[in-house]
Parts: C-alpha cells; structure tokens; sequence
DNA sequence: ACAACCCAGGCAAACGTTTGCCTTAGTGGC
DNA sequence: GCCACTAAGGCAAACGTTTGCCTGGGTTGT
C-alpha cells in the first residue's frame, strides 16, 4: 500500500529479483514434437479495423508497377548495378520510392541461410558490467548493419544450450557469449564452426574468439597498488564458482604479492558460496572478518563483489576507504557518482563492442582470429586516497 | 598504462560512454537503392575446416528419410495429428530424433508473416531501471515462446524510427516501446495497428497499450512521506525534457504538497538540462543550492537523479539524508547495497515482463486492452531515518 | 557475311514452412 | 452395387529473396 510514510529495514537485500520460474520451456520452437502447436501465434491479418490488411511491398509489386521483372529489381535494390541500364533504374527507384518499399529481411534470411542477426549471450544483466557490454555490442552490431537478440542465460547451462539451439533455428549470423559457461551446446556449435565470439571470460573448452583484458595483469596491477599503499598484507574476496576470469584476477593478485615478498600464506583469501556477485561479496567479507577481523585491504574480483563487502562494512560500522581499503575489477560508471569509496580497477566496456564486431566479421571472412586484449585502466577511485573531499564525513 | 599506483581524480565523470558515431546508417539493409550491396555478408557455407558443409536437416530430409512428403512431416511437427496413423508418427518422430530436425524459425516466419521475435526498443540501458525491464520482459517473452531484440534508441527519435522500420522488415511479431519519445515512425507503427506495448512511459501519441505504475500517486506519496518525516518545504528536482512519466511524478508531488497547505511557490524546482538523468540531477542540484542552499528534503523523479544530487552533497561535504532527505523513485536492487542514504519509492519491475506479455497476448489475439498499473510500494530506505548503522560516519 | 562479344534483362530454381485442396482406400449403410 | 463418409496423406502454391543461366538484340572486328 503505497503512501504509508514509513520503510523501515527491508532486513538483508535478498533475491535479485527474477523468480525463475523452473519452466525450461526451451524458447521458440518449444521442441519439435511437442504436441502444443504455437499456442495463440500472432495473427497476422487480424486487426480491429478489419478488413483485408495492406500488405507491405515486396519486389514482385516493385516489379509489377516498374514493369520489370523481380530479378532486376533486387538487383537494383542490391547495387548490382551494370546490369540495368539508366532508365530502367530510374524507373524501379521511382517505384520502390512511391511504394516505400523494404526488403523483407527474413526472405533474404531464407536465402541466405542466414540473417542479419547476432545472438549474444549473457548472465545476468542486472550487473552493470553486463549492461555497459550489451549497450557497446548492441551499438556497434547496429552500425555494421546488424541486429542483436539478447539472451538472459542466468549462467545456468541448460538455459545457455536452449538459447543457443533457439539461435540456431534463428540462422543467426553470429554468436556473442558473455561468460559463457561449459555446456555441450556450446561444444557443439564449436563442432560446428559457427561464428562465436567468448567475452570477458574465455572460451571454458579452450581456443576461439576472445575480447577482454588481461586479468592476470589485472590482479598483479592491484597487489601494486595496496602494496604502494603501505597495506602489507591484503586479502581476496573472491567467488566460488571458478570463472576463468575473476580466478585469474586472484591468481595474478597473489603471484605478485608473493613475487615481492608476501608469503602467501599470509595472505588471506575469501572464497565467497552463490550466484550473485554481490550476495557473494557480503558473504565472502562475512567469512573473511569472522576469521581475523577487517583486512588493511582487499582485492574484490568484481566491483559487485566490493558492493557486497561495503555493505557488511557499513552494518559494522567500519568506514571504507579508511579502515579497509576495498579494490574493484569493473569500474562501473556509477561508481563515480555513488561509490566513491571504491578504488577500481576500470575495464573500457565502452570499447568492446568495436572488438566483438572485428572479431566477427574477421569469422565470417575466413580469417583465423587472436585473442583481443583490451588495455584495463589503473585502479582510481573519485578521489585521491586523504584527498580533502571525503564522503559523508565532513561537517555534519 | 596499468600498474601504476595513482589514480587521481578523473575530473566530474562526464560521459557516459558510447560516442555515438554520428552515421545514422539505418541498421539492417542500408536503405534500399543504396549502393553498398551488404558488404562482407556472412558467407554460410565457407569454414576454415574446408569442404562442403552438412547444413541442418529440414522438412525435405526428414520427409525423405521416413518415406513421406514434407506435408505430413510438417503437420506431426506442428502436432496436428489425426492426419497421420500412429505408425506414421512413430516413424517420422524417430526420424526427426534421428536427424535431430529442429524447425526453421525463418521459414516459418516467412510462411507465416510474422516471427517469434518481439523488438524492444529502449533509450540507454545504463540506467539500472531500464535494465531491470529488459531483463524481466526478456524472461517472460521467452517462458512464451519467444525471444528479444534489444534496440538502444538513445532517446533519440531518428534512431527509434531507423529501429521501428528494420524491425518490421524483420518481421517482428510486437514492439515494446520503453520510454518511446514522439516520432513520425512510431506514429506510422500504430497507425498500421502493429502489436505496441509502452512501458513506463505513455504512449506520446496518446492511447495504446501501457504498462507502468501511476506516477502521479507516487509523486503524492513521496509528498506525504517528506512532509511526515517533519520536512515542511521541500524541494523537487526534475529533468528539462517533459518525459510523461517524470513529470506528472512532480506534479503529483506538487499537487499533494499544495493540497496538504504548502503555498506553491515556496516549492523549489530544480529543472536540469541534457540527457543522461545523473547529469541532469548532479547540474539540478547545484542549480537548486546556488538559488538558496540545500534544502532539508527532495524528490528526485528517478533515482539515478539522485545519485547525480548526491555526488555533489559529497562535494559540498553535505551529509546525506542527515542534512537533506533525498526521496528517490525506482527503487534500485543496487540501492540497498551501496546507498543506503537513499529513500525511494520501489518499482516493481521484476513484474512487468509478466505484464508487457500478457498485454502482447491481448493484442495478438485481437482483444482491446486497457493500461495496466503496476503498484509500487512505500518510499523506503535501508535503514530508517536516523536508525543506528549510517554509512561511513562511524568512528573512523 | 559471320563470329565473337557485350548489354539488359527475364526464367526459374532454390531456401524451409504451412495449408487448402485433392486422391486413394477403406468402411458402413441401403 | 452404389452412395456417403472418413482416415491418411500427397500436391503444389504460396511467403520474399537471390542468382546461375539463358536469350535477343546490338556492336565490333575481320
């Protein structure tokens, strides 16, 4: 009931959102011999205005009212010029003008095996990163001539194989995988060689496209920086779940601690259960301070993760930055504006979408395709570490 | 260069990425009698691996293998049985598992005018709001059959119409217009009478389908709240672009104040200009404290207006909410994690996807519909107002 | 005068489905 | 024996493109 001035403690953020109902009702196409035969497909004629529906234009109209034949019109209508003489030109653009005519891109799909749309898959798009690199692939697929469907996996394999089956009856041009995960589905659209470009984690099978920055370095890059920092003995907030990218984020942390001289087992390491990187960075703080209190420093291998560990850190009342210095791999935008806390490691996701479409017209083409090692950015935060302007402390 | 232990002050966080190369090439078939015939199209058949590729099996092959004709085969896919003896059946199911036969979503679609896809066209899914939407219209277009393009309009009208065309060439079976803005394509969409949904923000033409919460009673609640929490002039803090939704959010709000005995112009509104919401809030802010300092309470009309206002509060070494309730409207998942010092009004936008299909279903199937409001709960903060655990003021 | 070309464009076969209509058998009723 | 009916399934025409091949006329070369 809205308009009760209250909102107390909604107690612990919980769920996402998203109750995932357990369906698995594989999208389009609910499995050939289903015996559920489209229940309530679109009626195309059927409109409230009644009536016979105007058709749009195809080429065989373009045709009829050019007076050619549909051959030369989608030739005309393809640039294949050289094959009508100026008139006649003339004649079928002043046709295609007067009708407004498109092409209808699911024949030219037919035709081609293959259509002007690119699958990408990902998990989990309430996560910032998730979003910036959908809003990059989505714009640069657009300026190639390109559409994108977006596909929710929910990191779950089943869900993954079902979308990428569903794809494959789309002739999908290409395949985007966002920390895409083992499956067999994905094994076997590999087998098969359509065009699959793996972002932000690599391939879990080994080889192919790739777009992301080097995470090893990453790691190493944020030893430098808490160790410059004067915090001795830092520790890792990481997720369960060994994706290759954030494991390779602590691998690269605690190799160069331990290269200048940390020993390692002096360095403490949270290894947070779950899904959500931001329930996972709550637990995993949780288990970290249980064990030896609050860190001087801390990795987080997602800025999501160091999301969780703020909370904790402010239920206990510890301030961030300056009793833990926390440090993210994402550099989310809105770190800037409400996160000023959190030193982060910054990933141009801006950037991706360009790579993503490189390597994919490279596949089409033939062209065997490298690894795509984005440049991360140093770890920054808003503000200088006991820079003047720090947050919320100030004269109250 | 990563590894270097800095990481000053970036300046104001300024764009928000995506430079949006001015080309305007219409995305999907570059305007038809244009010259540039697809270049680099996907060439289906050609594979590193060499030799003449086995393409999937269709009706044709699984006809042939079971000793039938294409019709049969089609209907016992489409479960139209008593056409077909039980024999028949087995054999053909048995040979569609043989081949692993999936349907082609393209013939279909071309059979049928009309495919399983449904357009979503949104401005900039930065916005963790539009990305709450995304995600749960994605889920339930696909517990239905169906899967999601994701259009990133920008806000801008051309590329909404650009989108609008290819997507009909597509064959879309519906648009879910998020936040559509006024366009020539849009009107022709409606006036051919196709499937149109409009979330979260009405149909600027007037009409149609809606799905969205009343904002008018939102924007009243927040009044209540703000004037039960003791805070007698508060202010409001909106964007220039008269977006329906955000508007009559701080109409409702005004009308509730002047209702309950505020005189109108002691409300202070704070109109800021541009595009992306945090800048507007952040430059609204600063426009409202020039005027006559920070008031003791406002309402932003979407939370990421808040976040703007609160990075300058940080600034100015203003606390938040101590010094200045901040009532936002969206309700975040990110809220409870990282800005507790938020109240907002929570949108449940995990459940429009359930409402953005079953509205498409009505359209499909002909019925007239009417708009749907969604309610949206309490104003709400992580913690109550002055309750014990505040955000990094503890003892440092 | 004839071969060799080119130009402009049409024919028709795909691509994979769906579906209205037809045919062929079989069955029951009279 | 004939009619009516049903069951089982095939034929072929769409849906909108693309493209290899063909044709008919014109030009050029010798």
């Amino acid at each position: 009931m809205p308009g009760v001035c209250t909102g107390g403690p909604q107690g612990r953020p919980g769920r996402t959102g998203k109750a995932m109902k357990g369906k698995s009702a594989s999208p389009q196409s609910e499995s050939p011999q289903s015996a559920s035969p489209q229940p309530a497909s679109p009626q195309p004629g059927r409109s409230p205005s009644g009536g016979a529906r105007k058709h749009a234009a195809s080429l065989a109209t373009v045709a009829r009212d050019a007076g050619v034949s549909v051959a030369t019109v989608s030739r005309i209508v393809n640039g294949k010029i050289g094959r009508a003489s100026a008139e006649t030109i003339a004649r079928v653009e002043e046709a295609i003008a007067r009708l407004s005519y498109r092409p209808n891109s699911v024949g030219r799909a037919l035709r081609h095996r293959a259509s002007r749309v690119v699958a990408m898959l990902a998990p989990n798009l309430d996560n910032p990163a998730m979003a910036a690199i959908a809003v990059s692939v989505e714009s640069a697929l657009r300026d190639a001539g390109y559409v994108m469907i977006l596909c929710d996996t929910h990191d779950r394999a089943e869900l993954q194989d079902d979308y990428l089956r569903a794809m494959r009856d789309q002739l999908v041009a290409g395949y985007v995988m966002v920390s895409a995960v083992r499956s067999k589905g994905l094994e076997e659209t590999l087998k098969r060689g359509d065009p699959t470009v793996f972002v932000a984690r690599r391939n879990p099978l080994g080889g192919g496209a790739y777009v992301g920055i080097d995470n090893r370095q990453a790691g190493a890059d944020v030893a430098d920086f808490l160790l410059g920092c004067g915090i001795e003995r830092p520790a890792v907030l990481m997720a369960q779940q060994n994706a290759s990218s954030t494991s390779e984020r602590a691998a690269g942390f605690i190799e160069r601690l331990v290269a200048r001289g940390v020993p390692n087992d002096a360095i403490r390491r949270a290894i947070g259960p779950g899904l959500s990187h931001i329930e996972i960075g709550y637990a995993a703080a949780g288990m970290l301070v249980r064990e030896g209190g609050w860190p001087r420093g801390a990795l987080c291998v997602s800025d999501m993760i160091a999301y969780g560990a703020y909370r904790l850190a402010v239920e206990h009342g510890v301030p961030i930055p300056q009793r833990c210095r926390l440090v993210g791999v994402d550099g989310n935008a809105i770190n800037a504006w409400i996160a000023p806390w959190l030193t982060s490691i910054r990933i141009p996701y801006e950037s991706f979408g360009g790579h993503v479409v490189a390597q994919l017209q490279s596949l089409w083409s033939g062209v065997s395709t490298s690894e795509v090692h984005v440049a991360h950015e140093a770890p920054s935060a808003w503000s200088n570490p006991g820079a003047p302007a720090r947050p919320a402390t100030g004269a109250g």
